[in-house]
DNA sequence: AATGAATGAGCCTTCATTCAT
DNA sequence: GATGAATGAAGGCTCATTCAT
């Protein structure tokens, strides 16, 4: 794939429009009308339409995955990994929201290829990792279970991308810390009680 | 618009295929293999695709209003109402669960029809005053801010709709009553504590 | 075909209808709607949308055909046979006002079935006929072509259907009239002065 | 509206099938097969169907009306506005006789959109206005009234679309002549007399 | 006679994609 | 790299027609 002067803006313009239109209802002319150029001309770029879903989805999908990675192989507190993820999810949120929009929108969770649906369980598993590994040293407690403690935190940080304004009060940053808190929280050891 | 005998067919139909393939990608001919007709006929009981998509997410929508409306009108401690609330959806998307993730993929918290918009504020509004009132009883710490813990839930438990599974081990029931009461540990006042 | 009760009441409505929308712009649901039955039911009365067609527009066609016969064929002068000719077709229109503007407007003078271009060729023929005759009896003048006069009568006659109103301010046999005495003297022999 | 390369020929092709088969009887297809693309090729030159009938019908129609606007302004005696009236008409057939044939069929006289029916308005009134001139010169007679002669006249003309054939005897010009002087013969001072 | 549902063909329009310039 | 035009396959929707009730 060329990757020719305008490459980025392309790829831009594809990520605002599939998140306001979803990707099926976009049109390779509404990307071109974005950019501004004629839809023909978008085929210097690509060679087809899911091409620009790829290039919109693959980067921040990856660099979370990446990011996650390295979290879950690393030492430390299974408390201090959590609170990375969601901060993980916070940056690429700031840096790339319609990107990510795209992504969980389009892909996250969804039945779609091999490729996809893989990526999308390594994330989970090593969510889950993380949570056990935290019961397991009696960071956390046990009576959860962890994969539901996964794709909750999961949820929470995916829909972001349906509520969280860039130029709202609180930064992504802020929100993904209060994410992580109230999670954590709910994971303590010392039994909590209420009022 | 008249509800001749094969309505709820016509809707399950376009339930099943809008949840696989989106509506956008999903063609009323789709709809109409699911059926057994032919897609002409399908305009005997629609007058616009639309309809459809309307007529598998209105139900689930509105029952989820009403019982949060109810809920959030009722007396009783915010814990409860949240343990409910969670119940709530779960029981939803036991009885509807391809309707429910077509509303949340399609509708919530999306960019829509002012009329759908004005719901999906609603939904956020009710849950996030329950939190407020669980706050203001001291139920509830109150360093996070209510509409943070209110989206967040609701992000858990949309996020069913991606990764639940009726015939998997656990019973919505149950994964509700987990989100549910990770949400309200959580909230708890007395500092929880890690390991 | 039957006839029963509502035959005329289908016709008319067919009528009303085509007229409105033209032949091919208006459905057969559309003068169902107009008789306030359905659709299906339409075919009670007829077996194609064609039937439609001609029950509107035959008897106008065929009751103008047949009294510009029994003109052509009578005795008297050419004068009083246009002035008849033009009153005819006020009576027609005045009875019947949305069929013969089906009429025109779909066959008149259209390129269509054998039968109704003979019809058509017939009717022009014996207007034609007719100031031929006064032509030979010297009571028109020849410098004319007579088939150029037949048609511009015609002409005039036909569009009556576009913009005479019932309820307006002349009957349409004052029109007729009108049209008629205006051809004559346009066909006087005595050599007619401007100013 | 862009104007690529075969534009013409398009508008050309519609106004033949449009003829041909009535605006709602003719399909797109139908346009595209007589210029030899695909119908959806068409859609890179227009964005609706009815885009193809405004396309047809406009030039002569504004033609028309443009003509007639300066003659009705023109000094001289009425006769010769008449006069020229029929030969306008007459040129616009025979440069244009289909797309002339064309807004007979579907626009002259029918109710349509306000526009056509103002422009069509128009053109009854400034017609009406140069017989009513005629008539208070003394120069025609006054016993008939003018909104009449005019939609005759306009009825005689427009009714030429139905018969006149290019290749045949007489030329567009020749007949308009004989019709304007039926006409103006018609509306002499001096009583005509008949034998 | 009327109804409601279904059929199947066809229509307008959109769209991903190609290609010569 | 961009453009304008074309392609061919769908897709949403309409509609004449049929038929069992």
């Amino acid at each position: 794939m060329p990757r020719p002067s305008r490459w980025d803006d392309v790829v831009a313009a594809a990520a605002k429009v599939f998140r306001e239109r979803g990707y099926d209802g976009a049109s390779v002319e509404d990307v071109a009308d974005e950019v501004g150029m004629l839809k023909g001309s978008i085929y210097n770029y690509i060679s087809t339409k899911e091409d620009l879903l790829l290039a919109v989805v693959r980067p921040p999908a990856e660099r979370l995955l990446r990011e996650m990675r390295d979290l879950e192989a690393a030492d430390g507190p299974a408390g201090d990994k959590i609170r990375l993820m969601a901060r993980s999810h916070a940056r690429v949120i700031e840096d790339f929201l319609p990107y990510v929009a795209v992504y969980v929108q389009e892909l996250a969770g969804r039945q779609t290829s091999d490729e996809w649906m893989a990526m999308d369980r390594e994330y989970v598993t090593l969510a889950e990792r993380i949570v056990e590994a935290g019961m397991e040293a009696d960071e956390f407690r046990s009576d959860v279970r962890p994969r539901i403690v996964a794709l909750s935190l999961i949820g929470s940080l995916n829909w972001l991308t349906r509520w969280y304004q860039p130029d709202g009060p609180e930064s992504a940053l802020e929100v993904a810390d209060q994410i992580a808190d109230l999670c954590l929280r709910g994971l303590s050891v010392r039994p909590a009680t209420t009022g």
